[in-house]
RNA sequence: GCGAAAAUAGCUCAGUUGGUAGAGCACGACCUUGCCAAGGUCGGGGUCGCGGGUUCGAGUCCCGUUUUUCGCUCCA
């Protein structure tokens, strides 16, 4: 038994193998974290993003999807918080390897300081009993004074030192008052470094005119800018969602783990305006929603999981992920957040705009809360792949490698081949894959011998295999070969458009989510 | 970023105390077979991740660097 660890590599090396996922700029060693999709994974993760914005704006009437710029004016990500959250000052333990925030340590150095304070109190507060003030013992108390003359100290200068921006400054805080790190209680520490997780760039091809501006770190708010400019064109009533799949940046310190922690990403996001007050009904229900979406995949029901946040984002008041067991153990892959207000809120504030919503029914305006569903393409793609990669031991010592993709996401659904390149059965096979085109992703295999070329399709996952042989040439039947069961049916050519296109239509699994 | 491991053909890997790069699969052509892979013949493909150093000579030893995997951290 191959140990998961195992699988994963197998999983890696197989996707570059087959056309599914290469590492980016290989022939130049590779850059950090970022891989292209191939000739079977751009047509596997299309495939998903159309299962996703289906899902979405044709089951929903009150969804509509947009396509917003990847490049946003820059003060948005000020009124969003990520260019206060996502440049946090890092320092690192050389001893214990671990890193920590350099403002979160001396914050909480000062913490220490007040610790103290109300330790001596308290202790002062037992000798004197009942007639001890508090207030009086502070201003008198000399061990208290000096406590607190070093937590001003300390105070001022790191005020001083972020809005500075001075990294060398909060070192040299961290190492005039001796903090310690608390695992390895070491003050063996690296220099603080600045970690900014977004991207940015220049825009304006001029040095004096260029501005700087960001690669969107997520795609949430190319929705929130264009909120009102949707409802208002296509006369949206609340509740109602805006769904985008789009790429998004980050530069991630650490970005592993194949293509799941990926510098540049796709994410598929729906933010739905609702009603304030009613946001926690909604965050229920698309809880409920988007797990039934990724059930219906048949992946394996036992593979999800959500997990509820117990420490939220500053902006949300409920939050949880859909989890899924990827070969290295259950990870996130989709996020559901009740945003409350925030977004919107702040855009107000900083754009100085109103963009509340007219509610008609209440005749009176007001900011809606938003739920957000946000779900990583990669992520979904490196799911799908995980749960579908099989390697099998068949009877007779013989093994086969198996992607078993749901058939509505398989890059390509058929492949039509001749059993021999004689007798005119390409040309046949041609004729067939002639027809069927138009609606299926087709492929053609002439070469080798038939099971070897059935290996080949399992292997990209391929669901159907359609063999012309003798008898087609006289009666006009084919074989249809399935995937998963290696079973074989003889059927008519004019029959085959229907049974296959029966299989890998979304319908039926659309019907078990709505 | 820190620590550990790894990098040789498209893939999986071998390569002995340092002596001018191999195998299987894959790929191309032809022949053979024809319903569950790996028959035959011939052929293409590697400055051994990259850059230095030691040496008469480096895939092999040393240093640096890049990339990948694993642990710490964060997230979609």
């Amino acid at each position: 038994m191959a140990s998961q660890e195992d699988v994963f590599k197998k999983l890696i090396a197989h996707s570059k193998e087959y056309g599914f996922v290469f590492p980016s700029s290989e022939i130049y060693d590779g850059l950090g974290a970022v891989y292209d999709y191939g000739q079977m994974g751009v047509e596997l993760k299309n495939n998903i993003k159309k299962y996703w914005w289906d899902s979405m704006v044709l089951l929903h009437d009150n969804i509509v999807g947009i396509d917003s710029a990847i490049f946003m004016h820059p003060t948005i990500w000020k009124a969003s918080g990520h260019v206060d959250a996502f440049n946090d000052p890092l320092i690192d333990n050389k001893d214990s390897k671990k890193r920590y925030r350099a403002d979160v340590l001396i914050e909480d150095l000062m913490a220490k300081q007040d610790d103290k304070v109300e330790k001596e109190c308290a202790k002062a507060a037992k000798k004197f009993g009942e007639s001890f003030d508090k207030e009086m013992y502070i201003q008198t108390n000399g061990r208290i004074q000096d406590l607190l003359k070093k937590k001003n100290e300390i105070h001022t200068r790191f005020v001083k030192a972020l809005n500075d921006s001075d990294l060398e400054e909060l070192k040299k805080i961290i190492e005039d008052y001796e903090v310690v790190c608390p695992i390895s209680g070491s003050k063996n520490w690296t220099d603080v470094r600045q970690f900014n997780l977004m991207f940015s760039t220049e825009m304006g091809s001029t040095a004096e005119g260029a501005s700087k501006i960001y690669l969107r770190p997520e795609t949430a708010q190319g929705i929130f800018v264009n909120y009102l400019n949707v409802q208002k064109t296509g006369r949206m009533r609340i509740p109602f969602g805006i769904a985008q799949i789009g790429k998004a940046f980050r530069n991630e310190i650490v970005a592993r783990q194949f293509i799941f922690r990926m510098r540049e990403f796709e994410q598929m996001e729906m933010q739905y305006f609702v009603k304030p007050g009613t946001e926690l009904e909604w965050f229920e229900k698309w809880k409920e929603l988007r797990l039934k979406w990724h059930k219906a995949l048949g992946l394996g029901d036992h593979k999800y999981r959500f997990h509820d946040h117990d420490k939220l984002a500053h902006y949300a008041n409920a939050a949880t992920d859909v989890e899924f067991e990827m070969p290295f153990g259950f990870k996130e892959v989709e996020g559901i957040h009740s945003r409350t207000d925030f977004d919107l809120k702040s855009h107000e504030e900083f754009s100085g705009k109103n963009i509340k919503y007219f509610d008609p029914e209440l005749n009176q305006s007001y900011v809606p809360y938003v739920i957000e569903t946000s779900i990583g393409v990669d992520r979904m793609f490196l799911s799908v792949m995980a749960a579908s990669y099989n390697e099998e031991q068949l009877e007779g010592g013989d093994s086969r490698v198996v992607l078993s993709i749901p058939p509505v996401l398989a890059p390509v659904k058929v492949c039509v081949m001749p059993l021999t390149k004689k007798d005119g059965m390409p040309d046949k096979a041609r004729q067939i894959i002639g027809e069927l085109k138009f609606d299926l992703k087709c492929a053609y295999d002439e070469k080798d011998s038939i099971g070897k070329r059935y290996r080949r399709q399992d292997a990209v996952g391929t669901p159907f295999c359609v063999t012309v042989d003798h008898d087609t040439l006289k009666d006009d039947t084919v074989t249809i070969r399935h995937r998963d069961t290696m079973k074989q049916e003889r059927v008519l050519i004019k029959d085959l458009s229907r049974i296959i296109g029966e299989q890998v239509s979304m319908k039926d699994l659309f019907k078990k989510i709505v």
